[in-house]
DNA sequence: ATCAGGTGCTCATACGAATGAACACGAGGT
DNA sequence: ACCTCGTGTTCATTCGTATGAGCACCTGAT
């Protein structure tokens, strides 16, 4: 049994009680003076100051812990990430997000919990472990990674629990918001770069990856191309081709097409390489756009870049808007991505061949 | 006022109250059944099986922020940087040691709390804020950075909270454990490796920073240097004369000396300018051993690699130590620093000048 | 003299889970 | 028939804080 009697708190940590018994009040009036409620705040200018000495002569630190059960928010934000973050984090997937976050977070005055217990070694991390959801500590939580599960997404939401997801993911049922990078407009913008540039025929080439954020790329070129009445001389950007097809680079190496906008690096590698068996030469032949963010292999390619610290950014503000009102607009938001021009695009070649 | 009556929590999350209801049996015995208490666990297989029923139609959770109020742990480890992390971040200084961190955390099912809350914008973090100290959260913390408040580490010890620091910081009063990179073992078997290598005089250059990691450095030099019978030629490491001495400089150029070591990256660079100006190359006619991690800069001295992962990883082992038994012993520990061959030191060159 | 209204507090309870103590019940021994 | 013991479960309390309700007192108006 604790000894509530005695005045010093020894050994164990000093509370309320502790407070109150030495100022001489009551623990409620202890509570009020440091909320410093405005509403119930009929505490005199004398108390408050005798309370705040026995704080003080004490070391009184309130328990969040307590505080939080009491209905009060713990001021957790929680960051979970479906994979391990230390294989990957020098690669920055990871990374750069999270100095986004927890900028954010101490402008915010929240701390971050970062959901490591949930993994088990194989890789790979689960939300719902043990019929346990960890994330429960904090207020909220901000979701990232490469291979979500989607059962455990719809779940969280079923559940009501407020997240948002970095990277664009749809689960049926679950309309949670997710932070994007905007592959439609920067696609849309790279086709109209190319327009500008003179070339009226260019290609689009899928990686074998697949996945939501690859279907806005893919619209944005489509509604590029048609709206500047390009011709397009890919074997088909909405069917399921993938990969580098031969007809691909026989128009580019033939000149029936000067540009081609690719999903990704290592086909704009393969690419490079075909072409130049055939003595075509990028970009002074062909230009070549990548859709995604390669500035970590720096090998020049005209891309674009994911503002990642400013997506982590705004993953905390719109969380912390969901925390604060559960009845907030939970729309996913569009962040919008600087093209880099590179040195892989250049001014369409006035004929050459034929 | 909550409904206790109602059957399906609504729109509430379901607590273990809501279990027992539905299986029949008091909360307590739902309670019982989750810490699958074994002292206790009188709870017979079927009623067992009744509660786990219930607990998957209703996907109850238990609330790990009540769990912690009555005395047991969350599983939460804290890390406190007296620094943001992201100006840093990049440079590595925090960034190897979370990551190993994090993998031990991983390992041990612990949960990462980074208190970037404690931040005011100024560039420095506080962990007693507004009289609160929100470390309180986590069942124990590692603390880490490079300009940390003595008074608070003083206070943090006093209230019985158990954290580690990384990095050796000496608080009179609070013998809390450290981990520590071994720059004594390191320092002397640099010296070691310049003796084996034939040289015979050696100084030693300090920088101007002081603080306790540089004590063992200068003392494990000096024992080497007493106990291999070398002569130094250091104006005196142990008095307050920093930066680099014109004295050892001559001693250098004229060969009166034939290998350096010196506390930083910085130092060395000054060093290697001022004797290339009078002539004399590292390593051919003088060796430079560097105190420091330089990898980052890629500079290529013979230098140190200081095992920040494995660094990360101790901290969470002991830590853990320390929150499990309140009694476990408090030493610091060394953690041992692989010297890096590089191309700064070489073999005493016999004989040159006069 | 009485009462309304304000001030300065305290009381009691809730939050969700854990746990020592205790109770009800049945089996088995004497 | 009565006592003992073991089993299965509930009761009641605790952790530290927040807060609606309420009490005691004082002032000023009627």
């Amino acid at each position: 049994m604790t000894d509530h009697s005695s005045l010093p708190p020894r050994g164990r940590v000093a509370r309320q009680a502790d407070v109150a018994r030495l100022a001489g009040v009551s623990q409620s009036a202890v509570s009020r003076v440091i909320s410093g409620d405005a509403s119930s705040s009929r505490i005199p200018e004398e108390t408050r100051r005798r309370v705040q000495e026995a704080i003080a002569q004490l070391g009184y630190v309130p328990n969040p812990v307590a505080r939080n059960l009491r209905g009060k928010r713990t001021q957790l934000l929680g960051v979970h990430t479906f994979e391990p973050l230390f294989p990957h984090a020098r690669e920055s997937f990871y990374f750069e997000f999270l100095l986004g976050i927890e900028e954010r977070a101490e402008e915010s005055g929240h701390d971050l919990v970062l959901f490591s217990s949930t993994g088990d070694g194989s890789g790979t991390r689960r939300i719902y472990r043990a019929e346990t959801n960890r994330l429960t500590i904090a207020d909220g939580s901000i979701l990232l990674g490469m291979t979500p599960d989607r059962a455990e997404l719809a779940r969280l939401w079923q559940d009501g629990y407020p997240f948002v997801h970095i990277g664009r993911r749809d689960v049926p049922g679950a309309p949670f918001p997710c932070i994007v990078p905007d592959y439609w407009s920067a696609a849309a913008e790279i086709v109209e770069r190319l327009h500008a540039l003179g070339h009226r025929s260019i290609a689009y080439v899928r990686d074998s990856i697949g996945g939501e954020p690859y279907d806005d790329r893919r619209a944005g070129y489509r509604e590029a191309v048609e709206h500047l009445k390009l011709r397009d001389d890919s074997p088909g950007y909405t069917d399921e081709v993938a990969g580098l097809p031969d007809v691909v680079v026989d128009a580019l190496a033939t000149g029936r097409a000067t540009a081609v906008v690719v999903e990704s690096e290592r086909i704009a590698e393969t690419l490079r390489a075909r072409l130049a068996e055939r003595g075509v030469s990028v970009p002074r032949d062909v230009s070549v756009a990548v859709l995604e963010d390669t500035a970590a292999t720096g090998a020049g390619w005209s891309d674009l870049r994911i503002p990642r610290k400013e997506i982590g950014r705004i993953a905390v503000d719109r969380l912390i808007a969901m925390v604060e009102d559960p009845t907030a607009p939970r729309e996913s938001v569009l962040v919008r991505c600087d093209l880099v021009a590179g040195g892989t695009v250049a001014e369409a070649r006035t004929e050459r061949g034929a």
